[in-house]
DNA sequence: AAGTATTTGTGTGTTACTACACATAAATCA
DNA sequence: TGATTTATGTGTAGTAACACACAAATACTT
């Protein structure tokens, strides 16, 4: 990998090290790129010069979310699907306040895309080592089905809308998922 | 005042911050510019921006200590000759540990010579207000000999060689001195 | 004492960041 | 609503910090 000069990683991590303490105290949609730039103390221009809006930048570190998630899943695939889901839920409990965050905006929805087509490729894997017992319904019915439903219970562990621990989630969850492959 | 370059703040932020933490922890001879560059994160050659070598660097952090003691004592010079003292000692035993680092090493002669001018500057302007009990002494050989005296028990002080609180120190340096006028 | 490694100080060309200014677009408020 | 503030996005010219390379000086080994 070529060296990265020192100059853009400061700038980058400053950005990002500013915007993600305002998005847990404010809400990202009170955000502005002006305030990013104050806290992180570089001129505004500088904003600029990496990411186009501060939707671009949103953007960047739920891509980056969802790569380092991807691996953990893929170094977790061979343990068995409860076992897996666990793992990858809690990634999500990590990042909690994060997440909710991103869940509680109103102009977030490109993460919500994202997060959606994720939790949709990792049951697309699992199905197709499991023989599929709805030969009867589409695929892409199943899928969407079964993501929109993972999606939804993971926004009401992060908005602290259940009180069951992340694992305790994860079992059920699982569980539910598992029933309907 | 004009105002003054973000980046040339944030790197001499970064040198000082880097220099005092490893001041304290290594000592200031084994220090090297490299080591601080590193520590700080930024190129060697930024270094050399804003500074001519770790002796520079040291010079200037140690004038800016004497500067604040400086107004500290402006500040106070109404109160009477013990609270003075009691005043700015405090000052030196705040940061203790960055004094004790000086005068642990064997090259930092400027530093000594700074103070000693700084305590003889201060017992001077009290000789002044008093009138002296030794018309008989020079001047100059009683600033000396209760510059280096008070030196001395600051050295003692900083480097734990004595049980007393630094009020106490205070108190019984102002007395000696007072009683040398 | 000779050989090796580390640190130093400096030169060079490149680039990221800077301050500042400007017009446009959104909010905020009277 | 229209007026005033605040945020946005972009342009420009200047400069600090950058990576890299080098020879000379120090420090460390054996």
């Amino acid at each position: 990998m070529e060296k990265i000069d020192r100059r853009i990683l400061k700038s980058q991590q400053a950005i990002q090290a500013a915007f993600l303490a305002m998005l847990v105290h404010e809400g990202f949609d009170e955000i502005t790129v002006k305030s990013i730039s104050e806290k992180a103390n570089i001129g505004r221009k500088t904003f600029y010069l990496h990411y186009v809006d501060k939707y671009d930048l949103l953007d960047k570190i739920v891509d980056n979310h969802l790569k380092r998630l991807r691996e953990i899943c893929d170094h977790k695939k061979d343990k068995g699907f409860i076992e897996g889901t666990i793992i990858w839920f809690a990634y999500f409990q990590q990042h909690k306040l994060f997440f909710a965050s991103l869940f509680r905006s109103e102009s977030t929805l490109s993460f919500r895309k994202k997060l959606l087509t994720f939790i949709m490729g990792e049951i697309d894997k699992k199905l197709d080592s499991n023989t599929s017992i709805n030969q009867t319904i589409d695929r892409h019915i199943i899928l969407k089905f079964l993501g929109t439903a993972v999606m939804g219970v993971l926004e009401s562990y992060a908005l602290n809308e259940t009180e069951d621990d992340i694992e305790l989630v994860a079992k059920q969850v699982g569980t539910l998922v598992k029933r309907n492959l």
